[in-house]
RNA sequence: GGGCCUAUAGCUCAGAUGGUUAGAGCGCACGCCUGAUAAGCGUGAGGUCGAUAGUUCAAUUCUAUCUAGGCCCA
């Protein structure tokens, strides 16, 4: 007979194989059809709102394996958050504007660009945005990601632009902008200002020349020795600073001259000449200028006597007064350093400095910021020698003529770290233009700004850290850009007297042009039909003028979407409870959006902010096209799955770098494997099962199933308080912890005989199938938020009969699970952990003898336990357990008197047990396998035991 | 060049106010099972806790320097 047959044996139409890359697909149609995000909103509508306000990415290009992070990073939050009982809407958000699009169309153009108007330039810049946001939105949906993708922002909306612009228009009120001449990086292929994010560091070779500036004796009639303390020979006849510099083109800018108060500057005596160089730099700046015979005549500190003295330009009109800043250095250079403060952002804030304290008589008068070049970085004609030449060719020609003045002191070349334009990547200069800024001291905007700080939580906290050393040293914000695709600046300027006008009401009356045409109305209409009528100059009365011609940094824009997203949802939408990026938005958005609702709602608009680092190869290093590492999103959702991706997001410590190879991702396919397997396991065993007819009472199960229920418990709390601190490495390793220990190799492997032998109805059969349900149901929950589409498939695959209970058509539907409550748990606890230490030591115990050769399976050994005392009495208790514990076919408990010998393979002094393996004497049982007196003793069915001819019938 | 961060088994991660043989899961090796089967079970081998110096009775843990890597800035 085949008692096989009898037996009742794992079935599930649950596949093995997972197959996710084309699974997966099917699942989203699902999700989508039956819209999904949708119902969850309208299932939380009335709880507590936990809005996490999506950060958003540049519409430029395919997602690429940092995209994904923060994605799935912000999906695993949003669905976690919702699953504990919040309504957590997410609402994704696209960056359209800014130079990169813009940068793109233009060379796709190439010579076509001419003759093009900005209304046509940017129809072809949105044109793009638009295409690749679309792309984007497809392959962010891809990853499993839930939010509200019909309807996501974007800055080129309408609404939006106009939201920008009111927000504009509430700085404007409150002060802070102002327009201004100062330095900025300055792309001359672009002809725009770049923002620091926008240059990159590049190696580049610079003229490096050293170049006097005599110094103007008050009294030219007056004996040199005295001067300054040091005693100069009567035969010198100049006595020159002389500076260093890698930009010989900014010295026709040049207004001033700097030493550090507190260097040595020693004078040295070249043939007739003094030269004044930082005494620790004598030695290398007199082998640079190739003078070898030299003698130093004394020293003196920067700050004693040199302060306002004067010195002769070398390439144009005026003395240049010396000065004294802390920021000279003398990592290079001679330890004098020449001042153009239209051409350094350090040059020009001493000359701020210099200029707020003319009382104090250190300089006779201001000193001007002086900017000889233009837009395209040639020098304006009236520059002698280089007049139209752009600035970085006319170096040679500066250098030959300080060598004709005899004020070049020694030359060379320098290879060093230059910025460049991240565009079109030439080197970009310091240049002052007419520029809209807003101010960080006006309205106090940096102290609160600062203050703000300490109101958010920073996860990691070293975040904190981060913005607050950037708040508190960044100057003022610049917000123009020389570009068109862009929301402008609505600003005007009166023909007549030149005065800029900034006014609150008339910005009102764009922001309503803007939103109901779009910033598009800038561009198309006169400046007469964008102003209100009526609108005159508050400085002369004038009413002709003109429209601004710079858009606002991209930056602005996106800060103020706490704003123009989160405010119009409705109340409670803002603040954010949290904002979600990488660590480099410390100096982009959450520095942006800091300021912008500082400045307009005297708070910031998150409550916190976590960051995450950037994604590196299996060996930490950067990915990059060059060193052939990279690895990207489609290719790990083509080969595996969105579904590893997302397990691997969740196994990674974010806060520091993600590695991400081959290697790592075969092993998060193998742990996933674990996972699923498990639950596919537990899914065969419930085919005959329906709760609402063979559910039993907890208290009534046997220790083991109380015991899986207790771990289960376990590791809902452990989860659950996991997502609360956003530790997702910590759930990933104990659910792959509770699926391959308690459940695989002790729980599930224990239950086999139970489940499979006994009959259909027994009791014990059903009480053990209502906690693999419970575990099933409940692991599907917990790992729902990262594993969302196993765990949508199992919630699919439930019995019938279940899926009907739960009146959820979707797993993303459920609340997480709560601890099932056990009685006595302590108890059960503590004997449960000492009855698997010594099933640990019987399983080696089994090896050893497996190794001999005496047992193959473990159902063909009898195990005797040697032991004594309180642990008799404790084995006693559970001796019938111990077979089916231990799954052998006989245990037998021995009380013996004298204590386990030490260093006995097969003892463990601590537990005070020794074990014996010997060979099972009876027969197999041909149905459960297990060896056992009673096989043969029954005429009808001679070859199974009594248990299973009870069974059998 | 400046600031910050990181470095524990092949992989992902734990860990200790400094104190016996530094843990887990996976992978690997070997074996068992063939009623979870491109599955399941067991046993085992893997670590001078990045390097060096110092503080200490004692350092992987504290300090300094260095190396490698990452981020930000110049």
């Amino acid at each position: 007979m085949d008692y096989k047959a009898t037996l009742n044996l794992p079935q599930t139409g649950f596949p093995m194989k997972a197959n996710l890359s084309q699974r997966e697909p099917e699942i989203l149609a699902r999700w989508a059809e039956q819209k999904l995000y949708h119902r969850i909103q309208e299932a939380g509508t009335g709880r507590p709102l936990y809005l996490l306000h999506d950060g958003p990415p540049y519409a430029n290009g395919h997602i690429h394996i940092g995209h994904a992070l923060n994605k799935i990073l912000k999906d695993i939050i949003v669905k976690s958050k919702t699953m504990e009982g919040y309504q957590a809407p997410y609402v994704p958000g696209w960056d359209c504007h800014g130079l990169p699009i813009e940068h793109q169309i233009t060379k796709e153009l190439g010579p076509k660009k001419k003759g093009l108007s900005a209304v046509e330039l940017r129809r072809l810049c949105r044109d793009y945005a638009e295409k690749f946001y679309r792309i984007q939105r497809e392959e962010f949906q891809r990853l499993g990601v839930l939010g509200d993708w019909e309807l996501p922002y974007l800055t080129m909306d309408r609404e939006y632009e106009a939201a920008i612009i009111r927000e504009f228009g509430k700085f404007v009120e409150k002060g802070g902008v102002y327009k201004g001449l100062k330095p900025v990086l300055w792309c001359t292929v672009d002809q725009t200002a770049l923002a620091e994010a926008e240059v990159e560091y590049e190696d580049h070779t610079s003229p490096s020349i050293y170049v006097k500036f005599p110094m103007e004796w008050r009294n030219p009639g007056d004996a040199l020795e005295k001067w300054l303390g040091v005693s100069i020979s009567s035969t010198v006849k100049t006595v020159s600073i002389v500076i260093w510099t890698t930009t010989p083109w900014t010295l026709p800018a040049n207004q001033a001259l700097a030493l550090h108060p507190d260097l040595d500057y020693a004078f040295v005596q070249v043939g007739e000449e003094v030269w004044i160089i930082a005494e620790k730099l004598v030695g290398e700046v007199t082998k640079a200028c190739r003078m070898t015979n030299y003698q130093i005549l004394g020293t003196q500190k920067g700050k004693e006597g040199f302060e306002g003295v004067l010195c002769r330009r070398p390439l144009t009109q005026g003395l240049s007064p010396l000065l004294l800043g802390e920021f000279v250095t003398l990592d290079q250079g001679t330890g004098c350093v020449h001042i153009a403060p239209g051409h350094g952002m350090e040059d020009y804030l001493l000359a701020l400095k210099y200029n707020a304290s003319m009382g104090g008589g250190k300089v006779s008068q201001p000193i001007e910021v002086v900017v000889p070049v233009r837009d395209d970085g040639r020098f304006e004609d009236s520059v002698e020698d280089v007049g139209g030449q752009h600035v970085l060719k006319a170096n040679p020609t500066i250098i030959e003529k300080l060598k004709h003045r005899g004020v070049l002191a020694g030359q060379g070349f320098l290879d060093h770290s230059y910025p460049h334009c991240w565009r079109c990547k030439n080197p970009v200069i310091f240049r002052a233009t007419q520029q809209w800024f807003v101010s960080m001291e006006k309205d106090d905007l940096r102290a609160r700004a600062l203050k703000e700080i300490d109101q958010v939580k920073w996860i990691p906290s070293r975040g904190r850290d981060r913005i607050y050393g950037m708040i508190a040293n960044r100057p003022d914000w610049c917000l123009s850009r020389q570009r068109t695709w862009g929301t402008p600046i609505p600003c005007f300027t009166c023909m007549k007297c030149e005065a800029t006008l900034a006014d609150p009401k008339v910005i009102t009356h764009i922001a309503d042009l803007v939103g109901e045409s779009g910033a598009d109305v800038w561009f198309q209409k006169t400046t007469e039909e964008l102003m209100p009528p009526g609108t005159s100059c508050r400085n002369c009365g004038g009413s002709e003028f003109k429209k601004e011609q710079d858009i606002l940094d991209v930056w602005f824009e996106s800060g103020v979407s706490h704003a123009a997203v989160l405010k119009p949802r409705g109340p409670g939408w803002w603040p954010a409870s949290l904002y979600l990026e990488g660590s480099d938005q410390h100096r982009g958005w959450f520095h942006s959006a800091l300021l912008a609702s500082v400045t307009t709602d005297k708070r910031a608009p998150y409550q916190a902010v976590l960051t995450h680092g950037f994604v590196v190869d299996g060996a930490g290093r950067k990915m990059s096209k060059s060193a052939g590492n990279v690895v990207t999103p489609q290719e790990v959702m083509k080969q595996y799955g969105a579904e590893i991706l997302r397990l691997w997001v969740a196994a990674q410590d974010y806060q520091e770098d993600l590695r991400l190879s081959p290697e790592i991702l075969k092993q998060l396919v193998e742990a996933y494997r674990k996972i699923r397997n498990t639950c596919r396991y537990l899914l065969s065993n419930l085919y005959d099962y329906d709760p609402a007819i063979h559910a039993r009472p907890v208290e009534q199960l046997p220790e083991l199933d109380r015991w899986a229920l207790l771990r289960l418990s376990n590791l809902i709390a452990n989860v659950r308080r996991s997502y609360e601190t956003f530790d997702f490495r910590q759930i990933v390793h104990e659910l792959d912890y509770f699926c391959a220990v308690d459940m695989s190799a002790t729980y599930l492997d224990i239950l086999k005989d139970r489940l499979y032998t006994f009959p259909k109805e027994s009791p014990l059969r059903r009480g053990s199938q209502m906690v693999l349900l419970e575990i099933l149901v409940d692991l599907a929950k917990l790992m729902a938020p990262i594993l969302s589409f196993t765990a949508e498939e199992i919630w699919q695959m439930l019995p019938k009969a279940v899926l009907e209970n739960q009146e959820v058509p979707s797993v993303h539907l459920a609340s997480f699970p709560s601890p099932v409550p056990l009685g006595n748990q302590e108890t059960l606890e503590k004997n449960w952990k000492e009855l698997l230490a010594v099933r640990a030591l019987v399983l080696g115990a089994l090896e050893q003898q497996r190794r001999e050769k005496i047992i193959g399976s473990s159902l063909e050994a009898k195990v005797v336990l040697h032991t004594q005392g309180d642990r008799y009495t404790f084995l006693k208790m559970y001796e019938q357990d111990l077979p089916t514990l231990f799954i052998v076919s006989q245990v037998t408990l021995e009380e013996v008197h004298i204590e386990p010998a030490n260093g006995h393979p097969t003892a463990d002094p601590t537990l005070g047990v020794m074990v014996n393996v010997e060979k099972a004497k009876d027969q197999k049982c041909e149905r459960c396998w297990n060896y056992r007196p009673s096989v043969g003793t029954s005429t009808q069915h001679p070859t199974l035991c009594n248990r299973c001819v009870e069974v059998v019938g």
